[in-house]
RNA sequence: UGGGCUAUGGCCAAGUGGUUAAGGCAUCGGACUUUGACUCCGACAUCGGUGGUUCGAAUCCACCUAGCCCAGCCA
């Protein structure tokens, strides 16, 4: 089912030659957001690759922006990478390591490989030059050592204003490489933090403290996104100049990107905002939450990542795909229950009164571990209404239609003999007879029945919400078209259906609702009103013949 | 236009000089079926292009083309 893939290969190599005796590996996001599908990608990729090899894995909040971040961030983070069954040994946070990035810099500037810039941020873009041109030292270059030492000091101290100087390192400013433009390493910036508090004014860059965060920890196997390929140059310059004791190797692989999803957090803001949805759990979203919402089991997640691989290159997977590695774990999981959605009656004419009786049936016919409910029959019913239609088709037609028999599963076959319709010429009720010989189980096999079809006794079948959803855009014609212009109105139905009713429903428990899809209780159920979500459909071939 | 990276069937993705070019998703046939599901069979590419090296190349070289990333005191 894995991948085989380019990192492994390096894993392997390192192990084989001793360079490590087992890896490291961290997941480290800013706590300024919400963890989604794509994030999934590098949170059980860098868990698993760890495990696998006998190591073990790190959550670190890279918590270097005091302005953009929050605990509750944090938390939300924390929950999704659990629920996802990442076990992390150390929860760290980039701010741990505050003083000792201090320390380190200012070996740097002890090594006159940083000095402190005057220039304002307009001044800084102006020296940096361009894409093709180079850009020009800063007068500030050549500050001694001394007064460096001092000003850096000074900076920590309090003694500037927000933005008045900030830390560089002393690298090369006609680098080809932007990145390497005498970076910035430390900003003034007076901002509360929610580690730290106010204890400090200055906060390190990420392309300064992340390689140090790694070093410290002893990260051996570094994994981050394609779009940090040119900084590790500036990586690797960091760990060294800065004399880590361990050395971290950064490798880059190609983030998860699936077509046709809103994953920014603008975009999902102000979907929230405009109450296109309801949140960012809300079941249409691929945040984490939304999923976990939904009902998606992780494990799903996990099978539908290891199938994917690490790849280097980037591309674009369909949502089909993952989809079809839901159904694939809940085929096999989910118990099964009858329900309805959009209801017809159907009336047993020769079926006694008043009278309902209770059928055994099996939740899952290949796992009898999930154990038998009973299912009621009586003489009214509900069935599906797509699954009658009063004259048959085509030879191909596997339902109940007027005059054919079909078996109702767990049940009796019934023929459907009238057909009753209300004033608008909708089908109201269809009248069958049923054949107690046929019961299921009782070895019947004179007959073949026009195909099976579930239902639902009436007297006895729970009311319930059912929301259904399908993809929050359309499939896109022109995918550049603003948002708001791509969205399915169809995105969220919501109906009201019966469900058996002998099932209490666990919650976040998925069901497969029979020929129908999976379905898992919403946190919105109540006692008396239980809610849920279409997790997916099941695949059809099916297909309507013209 | 400077630098970095990528390019394998509709989508994802293995492959690193000799394989019938893995596998998954999708699609199309067919079998089975108390879910038109599941399962099971079968079909489905010559590797961005052009030259070259080689007995032999998706794999090496050259040139070309296309796409992505970099000019935050964001990460």
């Amino acid at each position: 089912m894995e991948n085989r893939n380019f990192i492994r290969t390096i894993i392997e190599e390192d192990l084989r030659t001793g360079k490590h005796a087992f890896p490291i590996t961290r997941f480290p996001p800013e706590p300024n957001g919400f963890l989604h599908l794509g994030h999934a990608r590098a949170i059980l990729m860098n868990y698993h690759l760890a495990i696998e090899y006998g190591g073990y894995f790190n959550l670190r909040f890279d918590d270097t922006n005091p302005v953009k971040e929050d605990l509750i961030f944090v938390e939300g983070m924390k929950e999704d990478i659990a629920w996802l069954g990442c076990d992390w040994k150390n929860v760290l946070f980039a701010s741990d390591y505050f003083e000792e990035m201090y320390q380190r810099a200012m070996l740097l500037v002890t090594k006159g490989l940083a000095y402190v810039c005057d220039l304002t941020p307009d001044e800084i873009k102006d020296y940096r030059g361009d894409l093709t041109s180079p850009g020009k030292d800063s007068p500030y270059r050549n500050r001694s050592i001394d007064e460096n030492t001092a000003l850096f000091a000074a900076m920590r101290n309090g003694e500037f204003k927000d933005g008045e100087k900030v830390l560089r390192a002393k690298i090369d400013m006609a680098s080809p490489n932007m990145n390497l433009r005498d970076p910035i390493i430390y900003r003034i910036q007076r901002a509360y933090h929610h580690n730290t508090k106010n204890q400090w004014c200055i906060y390190p860059m990420y392309d300064f403290a992340h390689p140090l965060e790694d070093a410290i920890e002893g990260i051996t196997h570094s994994l981050c996104s394609l779009e940090f390929e040119d900084h590790r140059p500036i990586y690797d310059w960091f760990v060294k100049h800065c004399e880590m004791p361990k050395v971290p190797r950064q490798i880059e692989f190609g983030k998860l990107i699936i077509a046709n999803q809103i994953t920014g957090k603008r975009h999902i803001r102000k979907l929230v905002e405009d109450g296109v949805v309801e949140g960012w759990d809300d079941p249409r979203l691929i945040t984490l939450s939304g999923l976990r919402r939904r009902g998606i089991p992780p494990k799903a997640i996990e099978n539908f990542i290891k199938a994917l691989g690490l790849p280097k290159s980037q591309g674009e997977t369909e949502i089909e795909m993952f989809y079809e590695y839901v159904r694939d774990y809940l085929s096999v999981e989910a118990r099964r229950i009858h329900g309805v959605i959009d209801p017809i009656k159907v009336v047993i004419t020769n079926y006694p009164e008043n009278h309902v009786e209770s059928l055994e049936a099996p939740f899952h016919r290949d796992n009898e571990a999930l154990g038998t409910r009973t299912v009621n029959f009586g003489k009214v019913l509900y069935i599906e209404r797509e699954d009658f239609i009063e004259t048959k088709p085509n030879k191909k037609w596997k339902r109940l239609s007027l005059g054919e028999e079909v078996r109702l599963m767990h049940a009796y076959f019934i023929k459907a003999m009238q057909v009753i319709y209300d004033d608008n010429g909708e089908v109201l009720e269809v009248h069958c007879t049923y054949d107690d010989k046929t019961k299921s189980g009782s070895g019947f096999n004179d007959r073949k029945p026009n195909g099976t079809i579930h239902f639902v006794e009436a007297s006895t079948a729970q009311e319930v919400e059912i929301r259904l959803f399908e993809n929050l855009l359309l499939e896109e014609n022109d995918r550049n078209a603003p948002i708001e212009e791509r969205l399915n109105p169809n995105s969220k139905v919501v109906r009201k259906g019966y469900i058996e009713g002998n099932v209490k429903p666990k919650s976040s428990e998925a069901f497969q609702f029979t020929r129908l899809g999976y379905f898992a209780l919403d946190q919105d159920s109540k006692e008396d009103n239980l809610v849920f979500n279409r997790v997916v459909e099941l695949k059809s071939s099916y297909k309507i013949k013209k």
